[in-house]
DNA sequence: TGTTAGCACTCACATGGTTAGAGTGCTAAT
DNA sequence: ATTAGCACTCTAACCATGTGAGTGCTAACA
């Protein structure tokens, strides 16, 4: 069943005041601030109807009503104005951004920073998946006898290396054949891809001593690629949630902070391979049946795909926050898109 | 003026009790469950006295007696009892520490971990400074014709690298001649050293394309060197003050946590150069007026240095706490000693 | 028939008074 | 010097009451 014009209209200045407020708001209060040419009565009766219909809730008889879930998801879908950000927000915006595509981690967290400032909210960002990433070369390099340091170097400049020691003394020339062979070996496959195999024995063990090298590098070897595919998760702004009146009581906060600790959560959360701003409200999500989690996608090159977030109550500006993520994300797109040269930042100040 | 034995006896009484209870505790109750021989009211006598010498507080006339800073810097300096860990809370350490000098940064994260696993307090863990480390040789590599690897190698297998871009091509042969130019204008220069000199212009620029090249690469270098001197700081278990009475009210939680969020502040706590296990109680903080700070040091090769800390309210189990702790330090020291490989580790399991 | 005024009713919350209990501090007896 | 006894203090819990915001219903109205 459809809403009629005029719910509509006392559903949104419902919302609209208990996003302000964060309290129940009652018929007397939505006819004053708001002027819809109609009486208290009327919108009780309205306001009763909506209830019915399952868009508002009633903490107890004689208290205002709250938008339930429903009614979020009504006003995000068709009901919420996107906000244009001003001149200034926008500049403020690119000027604290900070982006620079050589570095994806501190870009990220310089993000995730910004976007609790900006909202308020507590924040989260992950810095880009990289699964598809293909592997270009593999490096051995000597620090001394027993000691050598392993370098993965991906398609798209990702780089990680990890020092490692041998129980065997061995010369600049094996480390050097053993580079080679690893880069025919994995060159061109992805990280999961390699990571799956183990074709220890696949190439030429020819000298004894090279198969003994070989033998200590593997497992470094494949302890540096999963690192390399582990995603860094920044959060941020924990704090702010303090300050809202739904986590005043100090059970709800530390809910709230314990879910927040848990970052394998959010990990999981963050792999969804959706695309663009999406807003899970309150039961949608599994955990946190009191909270809104929005998210919004970045792309590498088009290829790689991160994410950031912010998670608060599911009573918060709606209509502003998707579109300062939008803004953001894009923002974040566009620097990391480019591959003629880090030169585009420096242009634009 | 000194405390009578009886006295000494009394204060430790009340404070096991209050560190157990976090309740002001009475006369009545020492009496009772410590066997000191006298009455409650001989006991009364004594808190009156020790409340005026300042050991004692009063939070008012019809409660018991709660210790003071002073007195829990006379326990810690003199009363305290070190706990001898039991065989079984040694090798859950062991077991869990899971340290391996060739990965500083996930030892310091799970000793963290583990540390406020252990004592059910917040903790963070700083990983060594790097400031005395000297640097061993610089390389740069290609990645494809503008993007190149910059990577720098400290004496003690540190190393960090950088993907830049550089708005000129260049060849295989100038990349390995400048990283020969900046190994021998570096190496052997501690980091500190290095960040200081701005010699761009020191090695022959003979070349125009080389020196275009290293105008290039400098910037990423000094950057890198940077990245290279932070030291990474793990915060965990916040949420386990949650469980404690003192912070049962939000605008207290809400005050730890703010500072909790502070990383720089921990940071600047954790340059102090002392060593050993360090009890800051109370006042002698200058934030956190109501918290104890403890913190320990680790070694690295006896040359680089980081620190472990715990955090909590005034009122914590000090004698266990610094045992635990120094375990801990003693642990990771030994593992991060090694210089002849890796193998201790696996002896000993 | 939709809208509205009026009014009884509900419920959370604040206020204030009372009580119970834990603990002190003092005094006098041991 | 120690202790029993007792008056005194103060918090926390409890209860009773009042207040006000807000609803839901009914009957009047346009």
């Amino acid at each position: 069943m459809d809403l009629s014009e005029r719910q509509l209209q006392i559903l949104q200045a419902i919302i609209n005041d208990y996003v302000e407020n964060a309290e129940p708001v009652g018929s007397r209060s939505i006819a004053k601030k708001y002027d819809l040419g109609v009486s208290p009565a009327t919108i009780r009766n309205e306001m009763s109807d909506l209830e019915e219909m399952g868009y508002l809730t009633h903490p107890h008889t004689s208290a205002g009503r709250v938008p339930s879930d429903k009614a979020y998801r009504l006003y995000v879908n068709t009901l919420m104005k996107k906000k244009n950000l001003s001149a200034k927000e926008k500049k403020m915006i690119n000027e604290r951004l900070d982006a620079s595509r050589d570095e994806f981690d501190r870009t990220i967290r310089h993000a995730a920073e910004l976007l609790s400032e900006i909202t308020n909210l507590a924040s989260f960002a992950m810095t880009p998946a990289t699964n598809d990433e293909t592997i270009s070369f593999i490096r051995l390099m000597p620090v001394d006898e027993r000691t050598l340091i392993l370098m993965i170097v991906g398609e798209s400049g990702n780089v990680t290396n990890t020092t490692l020691r041998i129980n065997c003394p061995c010369t600049q020339e094996q480390l050097e054949l053993l580079s080679k062979n690893m880069t025919v070996q994995y060159k061109g496959r992805t990280l999961d891809d390699a990571l799956k195999s183990d074709i220890i024995e696949d190439v030429g063990t020819d000298i004894e001593a090279m198969g003994q090298l070989r033998g200590n590098v593997m497992p470094s070897f494949m302890k540096t690629l999963e690192d390399m595919l582990n995603v860094n998760l920044y959060m941020e702004g924990m704090t702010n949630i303090f300050n809202l009146p739904e986590y005043s009581s100090i059970d709800r906060a530390r809910d709230f902070m314990e879910l927040f600790a848990r970052k394998d959560w959010f990990t999981q959360k963050m792999l969804a391979r959706d695309d663009g701003v999406v807003v899970t409200i309150g039961e949608e999500n599994d955990s946190l049946k009191d909270c809104t989690l929005i998210t919004a996608t970045y792309h590498v090159d088009g290829k790689l795909v991160g994410k950031i977030g912010v998670i608060g109550p599911t009573r918060m500006k709606y209509g502003e926050i998707t579109s300062i993520m939008e803004y953001l994300t894009n923002n974040l797109s566009e620097t990391f898109k480019l591959t003629d040269g880090s030169e585009r930042k420096e242009d634009e100040e």
